[in-house]
DNA sequence: CTGAAAGCGCTTACAG
DNA sequence: CTGAAAGCGCTTACAG
């Protein structure tokens, strides 16, 4: 391995010299800085990154924190988009990105000394969104620079980037009571998540405006969904007061409502329509393509990274500052067409 | 932030021993360790991780090396079980994994020497299936730990690991042959991928060993379909001599084809019957369940880190292991029941 | 069983 | 404009 003292040697100057030319320091003449250049390249000598971090105190990466369990989050196309946002801010920033996992409360603290109190990483981008997160506590704590994907209960020192799942789920909701239906009921994701909480908040208010009734009956939640493997919803779809509408939690989960209803020789969307959250690459290719919410998950991540980096370059970065990314609702066959009775 | 020198000074010890402790060394008494390791929780200490590595010239860390570009690969789930599979791997065995991905050759080559000759990492996963790939030929002339998942043209002194494709292509088509489909066409992926070729080569095999006629025009590769967006795929089912059967690249290209029969009212799997690749987890949620090889992506990512770990901590691996991970067909409704003409 | 010293490959005041 | 020296936080022969 070559080093800085052998680029030094070759080119009759000192090793700090060599250094100041690899920061391009402006006191070091030009005749020095092409010559010591010119045998860097012949050597295809590298800076050891590992001890220039050493020095710096400063590792020119962070890490992405995924929530355990991780194994759902891989299947949804949605994460894919997320990292692909990451990355591009990432890398055009000069920034390695470390992707790291638990699977369980004690690992993620081992997790979080390591990397924190290791001086692995400058930051961390936190993919979670559940209530009462205890690495959020402790990041917070840390006063370590965080930027955390969705939204936590607490008021911390730590930036964050999120959809407003609220009036996204309210103009998903809006937009069926507009096309005609009074009955509507909503799907939700596992309870213990924010964005499930936000989107029947959402949900809720749309219909409240509409004043229209909210029939308990009509809101399930995925938790309740996998058990019972569309078979609940097999019941709920033949009861004869059933809605005309629903409002999903995400493509998937829609994809699943459609094959039952299929089965069920329900037809959408004349008879019940859909629109579900995440607009997946797969939503215009369903059995009946669906209108679907794009939360612009490639902006998520990519702002992510961004205020991020802005945060470790720029001390002067609001600390908890808080980006909305807009979202928006892409109309397709499956809220349409609805037929009034 | 605290270090060796302050335990060793609050243990009343020498920076030395600390650093045993640390390492667990056999020649320190254990009450020395005992009262270091108590002050090193009270000050909640830990080891720096940039110093560790820079004395001991290893990272613990490897890089996941994307190809350019990843867009189309982030948009599959496939990538994410991919990932999945390498994370566990690698973080059972206290392995950091670092994601990077370039946006043109030049940052290719920028990238490496910056990972592997600045030391940044210990080895690599190449995610790439390019014939003649640059990147292959550099970390090969390099001698750097690396693993490619996915084949490549050459014979290099590298370690990868794969699914048999002209076998699993083989088992796909047999499978359609069974069924009774005499005409049977074949919808590749992009065409300069291994992937392609080799799936592209199976169905080759089972049609001559079945001694079925292979139509040149039943022959497509997705780079052709997507600028025509499925238009031109229209035309070919209109065309009164269509095949009865096609094998599929991936099951998002099935989603995009069962779209479209729908549109033209050519019913799946009695007009046409379909086998795609991977398996994806909405596969049988299509509205004609899809039959669907598994190539068992969790796993190519589970071995393909357990292998460069292998690579990195047992000198005596040898240095061009191959492994196949096998496959299976996993049969739905797209390819049965198919009405004998 | 433990410590003093040298060294990993850089950077950066300090001095000239 | 450049060099010698100290130091970043560790590890590890060497010596005792």
């Amino acid at each position: 391995m070559i080093t800085i003292k052998d680029i030094a040697r070759e080119a009759g100057v000192s090793p700090s010299t060599v250094s100041r030319v690899l920061s391009n320091h402006e006191r070091i003449s030009e005749e020095t800085k092409r010559k010591v250049r010119d045998i860097m390249i012949k050597l295809n000598y590298h800076p050891n990154i590992m001890a220039q971090s050493l020095v710096s105190k400063t590792t020119n990466t962070f890490a992405i924190l995924l929530p355990r369990p991780a194994e759902e989050l891989f299947q949804d196309v949605f994460f894919g988009e997320l990292l692909r946002g990451i990355l591009a801010s990432s890398s055009k920033h000069h920034y390695d990105t470390l992707l790291t996992s638990t699977s369980s409360t004690y690992d993620e603290d081992e997790l979080i000394n390591r990397l924190v109190l290791g001086r692995r990483v400058d930051g961390v981008i936190l993919l979670s969104s559940r209530l009462e997160d205890k690495l959020i506590k402790r990041l917070n704590e840390l006063n370590f620079p965080t930027v955390i994907i969705g939204r936590t209960e607490e008021e911390q020192q730590l930036l964050s980037v999120d959809t407003d799942n609220v009036q996204a789920s309210f103009d998903a909701t809006t937009h069926l009571i507009n096309q005609g239906h009074k009955k509507i009921g909503f799907i939700g994701g596992s309870s213990n998540l924010t964005v499930s909480i936000d989107r029947l908040e959402g949900f809720k208010l749309a219909m409240n405006k509409a004043q229209l009734p909210i029939n308990e009956d009509w809101l399930m939640d995925s938790d309740y969904l996998q058990q019972s493997s569309f078979r609940a919803i097999s019941t709920f779809f033949q009861d004869e007061n059933r809605p005309t509408a629903l409002v999903v939690m995400d493509d998937h989960l829609a994809f699943g409502i459609l094959r039952t209803m299929n089965e069920l020789d329900i037809k959408c969307p004349k008879q019940i329509s859909l629109v579900s959250f995440n607009n997946i690459p797969l939503a215009q290719m369903a059995s009946t393509p669906l209108s679907s919410i794009d939360i612009g998950t490639y902006q998520l991540g990519y702002t992510a990274s961004q205020l991020l980096i802005k945060r470790l370059t720029q001390p002067s970065t609001v600390l908890n500052e808080r980006v909305i990314i807009p979202h928006r609702l892409v109309i397709r066959e499956s809220s349409l067409n609805y037929i009034h009775s």
